[in-house]
DNA sequence: GAGTTTGAAACT
DNA sequence: CAGTTTCAAACTC
């Protein structure tokens, strides 16, 4: 599996987990470990953590103990099965485009992906009735009225060795 | 906190 | 490919 996460999310002097729908935009981008990242918290109950629908895995994390999954087997005793996932995710991944099919939330809601990413609706989305008009660049997310700037990890650590 | 809504992911 | 079901998060009350 190819090294290919940036998790590092920079707004003002704060540092974000970004959320499951901002991945894959985040994938694109540089690479490193998670710096200072908060622990993820999954509640699955079905999907052992080994389906998508997990937030963890879906950024390739093992759960942790801030998770409150039942029957969990995305942890170092399911190797084969979770590594299995986590190809087939990096497979998705490499192709990824970030496009929605929202019906009912005019995707001005989290339930959007563009919308939660900060990303403004494409030709590629099927939503109905869009009304997602966030326009901001790459690398740019929106939530609420903060904004989010994805930085490279090397940045990062300059910026924060200057703020020293 | 419980129940509902939502749409991605999974499945057929 | 399209339609349906499953799922966990987002949202509402």
């Amino acid at each position: 599996m190819k090294p290919n996460h940036c998790d590092t999310i920079f707004k003002d002097d704060q540092f974000q987990t970004p959320t499951r729908q901002q991945k894959r935009v985040i994938t694109e981008t540089t690479i490193k470990k998670p710096f200072q990242q908060k622990q993820r918290q999954c509640t699955c109950k079905k999907s052992q953590c080994l389906k998508m629908y997990c937030d963890c895995l879906a950024f390739g994390e093992y759960c942790g103990s801030e998770c409150s999954c039942q029957n969990c087997h995305n942890d170092d005793k399911h190797p084969e099965q979770r590594s299995k996932v986590l190809e087939q995710m990096v497979e998705k991944n490499s192709s990824a485009q970030l496009k929605c099919n929202c019906r009912k939330s005019n995707c001005q809601k989290k339930y959007c992906e563009c919308y939660n990413a900060g990303v403004k609706c494409s030709e590629l989305c099927k939503c109905d009735d869009c009304k997602n008009s966030v326009k901001l660049g790459y690398n740019q997310f929106q939530i609420g009225n903060q904004k989010f700037i994805l930085i490279p990890v090397q940045t990062f650590e300059q910026l924060k060795s200057q703020q020293k």
